[in-house]
DNA sequence: TGATGTTACGAAAACGATTTCGTTTCCAGT
DNA sequence: ACTGGAAACGAAATCGTTTTCGTAACATCA
């Protein structure tokens, strides 16, 4: 067993101090040639690595930085976690990931495991829970000690902090605006009750859409489920009931869901009804007909929010400027909207 | 902005020592109850938390755990990481997690970046960089230092350490059984080169499979592609040229692609060909028809892995015996597969 | 020769917490 | 009154680095 070695070891071993050591390997001017290649030579030889953990004590920065997402298994928030990753190791940070479970109390926990000294700021996407509850304590006491917070997607106007946002409510309203001009009339929004941001935007951009057009808003076309979990049972007595030639759904499992249910019944996609839904991944791409879909550049959310924390945590001064940087969303067109 | 608050504050500002308020925050029995209640509550007041950096130089002691894997953006990945987060939160470990994006290099380097210290050891998946080169030397270097390190899925048997996987020569074995018994007479093999372990293994399976019920292992039945990125050329090749009645793929991709593919040919799924894929994932569920699979307990698979890391970093003794779980694959029937 | 300047290195404080030994004070016991 | 021993607290070392500030030894210059 290899023994891991510090500088002490390497002062005592070559008869020299501590802080010569240690400067010898930042090649210091300070110290003298021929000391400094034999200290670089023998740390070489004995694989010397500084310590993480004295170094962060030191410097009060530890260059791990904190994620807090809802849930791993999924794909667009793990498409964030790839874009802040790799950013962040680009600049040599390493990223901790905690998970909510949508769970206001995880999300607090979480934050408090890591509120103490292990990373240098978070990026987070709030928990249905929290979003649920509207309370925001745990955020506010962290940004008043001054740790930078970045949140993205799920985020709230009651706390002051940088943010990456896509534009949910434009998403909503580029899609609906398409089915209109395929000459769709019933077009039915599949959602989750407004107390998720996204939710409610995207319910706005749906209506904002209808009304442009001269179209009403009929809440009988709404079917809001009570979280992003699938209720099938709730779906298929929507579509039992409720005669539809198009459908917006706030994620991609209730589309794909959707489109088997309706295809069972015998309607043909997209010649009878048509499909479009939020978040571009996997199912989206791989589903048949292949789910026309709202793409949220996920990954590009993730390095712009790593990027921006990075920036708050290195730049000394403690400007209190806060950005919000608002992505703008494209329509991804696959088989489940007719061709133009 | 409220500043962080240390030891050597609450010190001062009650006029005792620090080794004091320590103890008292400890409720140590040493010190006398009015100095603990003061200090406690005054610790309290100012929202007091240890410093995690401190207490791990102290301790020689991270609480964080670093899981190494190919790919984020991948279900079983994502589910595996969600059990070891299960597991390792539950014992107040944080995890950092680092992605190799199937490189050797980017694996070798994230290695390095978490070797000093920052950690109290390694959960892994190889990299398909890592095995297709067949060089261990950076876990070697990890397990000779006895930094505790887990590996699972993607294992070598060139590294003494802890192991979890799944019976994948099993989950073949079961597969193609299944496609036996239902009178499938050419069955398919879709995979990648034989360098992943765990292609390597489900080939052993399939072939198996086929010599012990008295039928013929043919290379061409078998596709081979370079990686698990899909090779839509060589897939739609292969089914233009092979006639098949039944199709094993060793990931969901490559199953559903397939399953199209067919389909647009106009065979019925599971009448004319069946299909079962490695890997029971969210393709597998909303697919049309649901793709029968090989389930392979991501999640339990991770919190296995975190326990068995998480007994080797808090055992004291330095045992030098090493464990591998196996894990029995199950076939999760659907749609894609003929009932019985 | 004495003042000044380099060069090359070491001592020590600091980061924040833990822990091992003291040390002081006070009181009971004889 | 003297000893012994709790009780309550503080000093200091320690974890491994970094960094500031000395300082010794030697060279330079007028």
């Amino acid at each position: 067993m290899k023994k891991i070695i510090t500088l002490k070891h390497i002062a005592r071993e070559l008869g020299v101090s501590i802080s010569t050591v240690s400067k010898a390997l930042k090649n210091s001017e300070e110290i003298g040639a021929e000391t400094k290649e034999k200290i670089q030579a023998f740390a070489k030889l004995y694989n010397y690595k500084p310590n993480n953990i004295a170094v962060s004590l030191k410097n009060r920065r530890t260059k791990n930085i904190g994620v807090i997402i809802p849930d791993i298994v999924h794909h667009f928030f793990t498409t964030v976690l790839r874009g802040i990753e790799n950013y962040a190791n680009a600049q040599g940070y390493n990223v901790i990931v905690c998970l909510s479970d949508e769970s206001f109390d995880k999300e607090v926990i979480n934050m408090e495991l890591l509120a103490n000294g292990s990373i240098d700021g978070y990026i987070m996407a709030l928990s249905a829970g929290t979003q649920l509850r509207n309370d925001y304590n745990h955020l506010k006491e962290v940004t008043e000690q001054g740790i930078p917070l970045v949140l993205f997607d799920r985020v709230t106007d009651q706390i002051d902090c940088d943010k990456v946002v896509i534009n949910d409510r434009e998403g909503a309203y580029l899609a609906v605006t398409k089915f209109i001009e395929d000459g769709r009339k019933k077009i039915a929004l599949i959602t989750t009750e407004d107390h998720l941001s996204v939710s409610r935007d995207r319910t706005a951009g749906y209506r904002q859409a209808l009304l442009d057009h001269n179209m009403d808003f009929d809440e009988k076309l709404i079917l809001r489920s009570p979280s992003m979990e699938i209720d099938e049972k709730g779906i298929e007595d929507f579509f039992n009931t409720t005669e539809v030639d198009a459908v917006l759904s706030v994620n991609e499992i209730f589309a794909i869901h959707s489109m088997r249910l309706v295809q069972a019944k015998g309607l043909r996609i997209p010649q009878d009804i048509s499909f479009i839904g939020f978040t571009d991944g996997i199912l989206s791409k791989y589903s048949s007909p292949g789910l026309t879909a709202v793409a949220q550049h996920g990954e590009q959310m993730g390095e712009i929010a790593a990027q921006m924390l990075i920036d708050k945590v290195e730049s000394e001064k403690e400007e209190e400027t806060y950005e919000t940087r608002v992505l703008e969303p494209v329509l991804v067109e696959r088989q489940s909207t007719p061709k133009n």
